[in-house]
DNA sequence: GCCGTTTTCGGCCCGACTGTTTTCAGTCG
């Protein structure tokens, strides 16, 4: 069964859970997230490495053991050590490690002192007040990991849309092998780009007597099927990930393609309109009585109801279909719409590659620009940039842009808004680069209204640009600090400051409804993959499926102007 | 556990913040 690079970085990463949990050397729990993280931007799979022989120590972070380990999970499967681990620990403690608040130390005090094994027995322990009894917790602790617990209990168990793709493409792939297979496609969330994936609903077109069903149910990631028949199976994947596929005759494509798509509100809102016309319309096509009269194609269904083809990423019924019968449908923006990236690291501060690796890759996209923005000195982790540094800095970029040809790295910098709303650099160095990607990186509890004011102050900075990732928030981690977005887009359109959509699979940030606000105040947006290594340059593409699910057009996207253009806009007056 | 090397072991991002303490451990990024 082929492993995926996931496997691989969650196989490591659960280890490095555990063994912290164990108190093991700190830095061999870092070696092993740093080799979950490689693995897990490599652009190729670290299975097919392994059968190519290639040499997987040559990666960064991977050295002879873990390399061998790696190779252990592709040929079998599992890794012993982290078999041992857990028979000897309990496996269930790594979901407590991922409370707020909540580290290795305290894991091993809850599991210690109370014999807490699991969330469930953490919650019981907490509403007894049993925790505030441990030495180093408190009242609010406790109530701080209760709150936590009531906060995730509502979420259903999706995965991140980066998660899902692996696995997807890996099907598709696999069925799209299948003799007879014509048409097929992932519909669902996945299809709409959302933030994160309930399950893959995969719609198949064939020719009589195809074996895709069967192929499909025998796949070798299938841990078991819940439901078998002709037109549809679900099953369930070793990944816990839920799979349906659906087969439909080729005059139902459109029809089924359009109802597995969804949103669900959305396939209501048109078939209702269907009604109206005394249409009925399901996944098998539109009807007028027993005739079908369409559904081969989703632009036929549409045509139905008197209604242009509305993109995937805007079925929500939020809008997208009264804008159709207006002829008022944006014209997405699209991946070859960017003309370059506005937020990137590199080795100075807490990415992966140099200034010229970055370049070089982002040149092979065939981008005009890549602004490097490091992080400014508050963020000390990843070695953040002072003044002095980041000189240096701009002085490396000039000589590099010196040789480069058709192509410019902008001069920039990720600075944080400090808690007084100043910034944390000098203005007479940020005078020196081409524009600034401003971010909170502290002080994530402030009330709505200081959080608000932060982020004004520090717009009225002369020098500040771009609100980088505006929300704060991680998807399924963190929440989103407090801030008023109408009242910052109102400033940022004021004071002509832009806000990021910050590309990041994790972040998306912000999310589509203030994207589409933006657009709606005329605040215009930068697309950025936020890159910490050359491979991520290619996260764009989550940024762009976040900024149609926000209704942005190109000319919405700053970076969809060529450097000269952009230049312009990015000079405040 | 990786890396680099003065080649065989020492260093590996560390400061701010929080809630707990009463001088600091644990967590976070």
């Amino acid at each position: 069964m082929p492993v995926h690079n996931t496997d691989i970085a969650t196989c490591f990463n659960t280890l490095a859970d555990l063994l912290e949990i164990e108190g093991a050397n700190t830095f061999r729990v870092r070696a092993y997230r740093n080799a979950a993280r490689t693995i897990a931007g490599l652009p190729q799979r670290a299975a097919d490495m392994v059968a190519e022989g290639e040499e997987l120590s040559s990666l960064p972070g991977i050295g002879k053991d873990l390399a061998e380990k790696v190779a252990e999970i592709v040929t079998t499967g599992k890794l012993q050590l982290l078999q041992e681990v857990q028979s000897r620990t309990l496996p269930e403690l790594t979901t407590l490690l991922h409370l707020p608040g909540v580290g290795p130390k305290r894991v091993q005090a809850l599991h210690q002192e109370l014999g807490i094994g699991s969330l469930e027995e953490l919650e019981k322990a907490a509403r007894k007040g049993k925790l505030r009894q441990l030495p180093g917790f408190g009242k609010q602790t406790e109530q701080r990991i209760l709150e936590a617990l009531e906060q995730q209990k509502g979420q259903a168990q999706r995965i991140k849309l980066i998660a899902a793709e692996e696995p997807a493409r890996a099907l598709e792939t696999y069925l799209q092998g299948v003799k007879g297979v014509q048409e097929l496609v992932i519909a669902g969330s996945y299809r709409r780009r959302q933030e994160t994936i309930g399950d893959l609903d995969i719609l198949v077109t064939c020719k009589k007597d195809c074996q895709v069903m069967e192929r499909f149910v025998n796949y070798e990631e299938v841990h078991h099927v819940m439901a078998r028949g002709t037109t549809r199976s679900t099953v369930v994947l070793q990944s816990g990930l839920q799979v349906d596929l659906r087969v439909v005759p080729q005059v139902s494509y459109g029809a089924a393609l359009h109802y597995f798509t969804g949103s669900k509100a959305h396939s209501i809102a048109v078939r209702k309109l269907g009604q109206n016309k005394q249409l009925k319309i399901n996944e098998y096509g539109v009807f007028r009585g027993n005739k079908r009269i369409a559904g081969r194609s989703e632009e036929e269904v549409y045509a139905q109801v008197d209604l242009p083809y509305i993109e995937p990423e805007l079925r929500e019924a939020q809008g997208e279909i009264e804008a159709a019968q207006h002829h008022k449908l944006p014209t997405l923006v699209t991946l070859e719409d960017i003309r370059g990236d506005l937020h990137a690291h590199t080795n100075a501060t807490d990415g992966r590659n140099r200034l010229e690796e970055m370049a070089q890759a982002a040149q092979a996209k065939g981008y005009q620009y890549l602004a490097i923005t490091d992080h400014s000195q508050r963020l000390s982790m990843t070695n953040g940039l002072d003044a002095k540094r980041l000189a240096q800095q701009i002085d490396a970029i000039d000589r590099l842009n010196a040789k480069l040809n058709g192509f410019v790295l902008l001069k920039a910098i990720e600075v944080d808004i400090l808690e007084d709303g100043s910034l944390d650099l000098p203005d007479d160095i940020l005078k020196a680069l081409d524009f600034t990607v401003c971010s909170v990186h502290s002080k994530f509890q402030l009330s709505q209204q200081r959080q608000t004011e932060r982020i004004m102050r520090a717009m009225d900075n002369p020098y500040f640009t771009i609100l980088g990732h505006p929300t704060g928030r991680l998807i399924q981690e963190r929440a989103p600090y407090d801030v008023n977005m109408e009242r910052l887009l109102q400033a940022a359109r004021q004071r002509g400051c832009f806000l990021e959509l910050n590309a990041q699979p994790a972040r998306l940030d912000p999310p589509a409804m203030y994207c589409k606000m933006a657009k709606e105040m005329g605040v215009k947006m930068a697309i950025a993959s936020d890159a910490h290594s050359v491979n991520d340059l290619d996260l764009m593409r989550f940024g762009i499926g976040q900024a149609r699910r926000g209704w942005l057009e190109a000319d919405d996207v700053i970076n969809t102007r060529n450097w000269n253009a952009l230049q312009k806009l990015l000079t405040r007056q």
